[in-house]
DNA sequence: TGCGCTCTGCAAATCGATTTGCATCGTGGG
DNA sequence: CCCACGATGCAAATCGATTTGCAGAGCGCA
């Protein structure tokens, strides 16, 4: 079962040593024009495809790299999959891909599992983890990209402009003279609600209003969750005039809740919502939203990793904040 | 810049020779008992972690699996990369991912790197390649899923019931009293569409009902093209009393020339699209459509292909249909 | 002429595991 | 008593590349 053309059957053709085709090959010591041109033919004729595997063995370079995300099947991280992809794919670089749910052993054994396979680098997506398990895991000399907001920086870092976005969008509605403006953020913990409620609640600040706590209200991360809390909003005695949500499917929510109360949108109530999901421009009214941009978000990893790969960058490590966008549609 | 710990220095501190080592940790020879305890003792003591690059250049295995698609953000494919990715982790194998875009190079490079990188196995979602490419690039023995149509089968096959979803779909509405009912299909070619016509096709025959060519029309899979051909079909002297859609986005786009037209969905224009897409259940009315379950086909090309991998089965190529199934909304 | 330097090329070591062939030691059956 | 065989362990070859050290040839310069 041994591999069909080796470099040394490339040698024997060329009439020449293998040390002799590997230099000519990879141009790490100069040969001359000639036996370069023997090689490169007898390689051309033998059909020779060089093994990464028994090259990785003496190199220690595999031209691979890791993305560990918890779900890759929650639309967010194709599309980050997809930039990494993107970016490194140009320089000969594969993804390997693991999905962990979260859990923190699926964690660590995907990032053990890819240490061991001698990846380049990784990107990493944690919310279990913490920064002492990664360095007992990952060797030093191992690019890697962190992902999350939550983790203390001893490595390089990506992060999206949560706050700034709603920030944006708060500062969209008060544009219009619109002061009666509540928040809808996640459940409390380290995810990018908070970050978010931090964005509108310095909007407010800044326009010298100060947000009441009966403003900001907390839901779960979907339409279900969503449609209740906004329903409770609408059904007060002095119901606001606008909701920022922490993300689409809370804003689809409200969407709802306020076709369910008879209250129009944009007109009594303005939604905005975070993430612009494909669902986003499909939903009727088509939604006002900030755009989170996860490709671009994925390019930015790439770039990363790949500056310390080609050892275009070597010093301390950068955090790169990636820019939201506010999309305005008809609901705001 | 060697490893860490070796085999080699397990060995030594067992007081052993690297082969019983290697003999004691995978059990391909038996070893005696105390043996195997102290090098298991001396493996944990010195926190020994195998090299899978090496195994690999001796063994040509590399416990990797490559999944090629057009666009891995494209929201089929990565619930489709989860499904695959469950079923074979949990036998140790990792996912590499390419993306292509559809482009015939593209996939060659990929298939060509994949191969060449020594997968164990490769899914391929093919467009532009045909049989004879294939089996130039990829080992006879390397097992291989299509996940595509079009091929014709030198290989395992997977492929979604898209006849049958829509036959169900039309079915559905037929048992409703309703005939009247016109089908968008997608553009000519290889592609889902007109697999899913077929579907609509017999079920209409088996009903004694003969389709008539003017209710059988085309659009791209976009929601744009949904509205304007939905549009015209409404606009018709002789308005179809229903539709069925090749898949979701064109579904949609129908909802939103019935809104247009003021013709109310379900009473006057029943709509059945086809995948479910997260939109589906989003959009105003919830829409009735075929599910097309992606995360069950993932599963599916990883059972085919771990079968072979793990030599549970090594007979002729064999081809899985993934059923498909109807979820009723409210559009029909 | 002689010294040193660059250009070219090869032999051999190396990466870290797996696998084959051989040797040794008991043990049980004939 | 002897032979065959299973159990156990090691030395060495192997997978397919890369890299180091060495050597010969050719050339320029003092």
């Amino acid at each position: 079962m041994r591999q069909s053309v080796t470099i040394s059957d490339v040698a024997a053709r060329a009439g020449v040593s293998p040390t002799t085709v590997s230099h000519a090959l990879s141009g790490r010591r100069s040969v001359s024009a000639a036996t370069l041109a023997r090689v490169r033919q007898a390689a051309d004729e033998l059909g020779y495809r060089p093994s990464p595997v028994a090259s990785s063995l003496r190199t220690k370079r595999t031209h691979m790299v890791g993305l560990i995300v918890p779900d890759i099947a929650n639309p967010f991280y194709p599309a980050v999959a997809r930039g990494l992809h993107d970016v490194i794919a140009a320089d000969g670089y594969y993804t390997i891909i693991g999905s962990t749910d979260g859990q923190r052993d699926t964690e660590l054994g995907f990032l053990d599992g890819m240490v061991r396979r001698s990846v380049d680098g990784i990107v990493m997506f944690s919310f279990a983890i913490e920064e002492k398990d990664l360095t007992k895991v990952v060797p030093a000399r191992t690019p890697l990209v962190v992902a999350t907001g939550n983790l203390p920086s001893g490595h390089d870092r990506v992060g999206t402009d949560d706050a700034g976005g709603s920030e944006a969008a708060t500062r969209h509605l008060l544009a219009q003279g619109i002061t009666e403006i509540a928040f809808v953020s996640g459940p409390k913990g380290n995810g990018p609600g908070d970050r978010r409620l931090a964005g509108y609640t310095q909007a407010m600040l800044a326009a010298g209003l100060a947000p009441a706590e009966a403003d900001i209200v907390r839901s779960d991360y979907t339409v279900a969750g969503g449609r209740e809390v906004v329903g409770e909003l609408l059904g007060r005695r002095r119901p606001p005039r606008a909701v920022v949500c922490a993300n689409d499917l809370i804003a689809i929510g409200a969407l709802e809740a306020a076709q369910a109360a008879g209250v129009p949108v944009p007109t009594a109530l303005a939604v905005i919502g975070f993430d612009d999901i494909d669902a986003a421009s499909l939903v009727a009214p088509p939604l006002t939203t900030v755009a989170n941009p996860a490709y671009e978000f994925g390019r930015q990893t790439g770039q990363l990793l790949l500056d310390r790969l080609l050892d275009r960058y070597d010093g301390p490590p950068r955090t790169v904040v990636v820019p939201t966008r506010l999309v305005v549609r008809a609901t705001a």
